[in-house]
DNA sequence: TTGTGTGCAAAAGCTTTGCATGTTG
DNA sequence: CAACATGCAAAGCTTTTGCACACAA
């Protein structure tokens, strides 16, 4: 599994070099050490989390540069940015994920990911249905997970 | 039509009269004037704007005062609040519309509402197999509006 | 009259920007 | 070595809060 992890982002790392140079960006360190910490994670995170592990870490980057970076990796999907609130935007490692939507408890905050193809049908039909060409979706439940909360409460 | 907006707007009062009275909050005349001017819009609007035009009306109301009464008017479900995206929360007016989402072009902002049934048939299979109680959702599909666009360019 | 609601402006929270410095290509 | 990226802090934008005054109950 270890082992998985670090296949994977030396894959990411291809991926993001050869974005950057397709677009005449520059390599530098902060943006990878920013990739793989992101890679290393398991959840939906906040730029403010991520940048206070890379601190942590040892690792010395500005919020601007985190903020920056993770446009860069939204724009060649690697990472996905999710608006789960007015001030709640979390983002996701994406590479090698299938698409999924998130039902998220009120309570805790806790985030699950759920798959349906049903939400494909409806993209299909309402893009046919009023002419549109649909790019994406964000599909949010919102609920509470029945106890399982109280122990988990967030932040 | 016109008597219809009229109709309707004094059954929203009453409707927020009550909601006022059972929780012990005060009828001040600043909230009956945010309620009906919502009910006289047929857009979807943003606090700003509507703070905006309701200056413009000779009321004179403060940026605070809208925004405690649409948190108001959202708890009695008498307006629904989405968040487009980052820093776009849009209002609408509820009372006697359907359930309905969002389709929002990614060029102009223009915003189409569409009805699916599939949107509840999943909620409530994901509830019942994560074992949730879903309160609500919100489904956004972002796409292009095949060239109406140039000409209604938004802000 | 009593305490909630209001207006105003300042503050807060997340994100972006400006500027001087550092580093990539 | 020229331009772009970075770090830092200040600024922006939307929303909230604090305070004194107004007014609903």
């Amino acid at each position: 599994m270890t082992a998985k992890i670090e296949e994977t982002i030396q894959e990411v790392k291809k991926i993001f070099s050869s974005h950057l140079e397709q677009n005449s960006f520059r390599k530098t360190p902060e943006r990878f050490a920013i990739l793989e910490e992101i890679y290393r994670r398991n959840d939906h995170f906040d730029a403010e989390a991520l940048y206070i592990h890379m601190k942590n870490q040892s690792y010395r980057v500005s919020r601007a540069t985190v903020y920056n970076t993770l446009d860069l990796l939204v724009n060649c999907d690697l990472v996905k940015r999710h608006q789960f609130g007015k001030n709640l935007a979390l983002y996701e490692k994406s590479y090698g994920y299938k698409q999924h939507d998130h039902l998220i408890c009120e309570d805790c905050g806790k985030v699950v990911e759920f798959c349906d193809p049903r939400i494909q049908q409806i993209k299909d039909m309402m893009g046919e249905l009023l002419k549109y060409n649909i790019t994406h979706h964000s599909l949010n439940l919102f609920g509470k997970c029945n106890g399982a909360c109280e122990r988990t409460k967030k932040q």
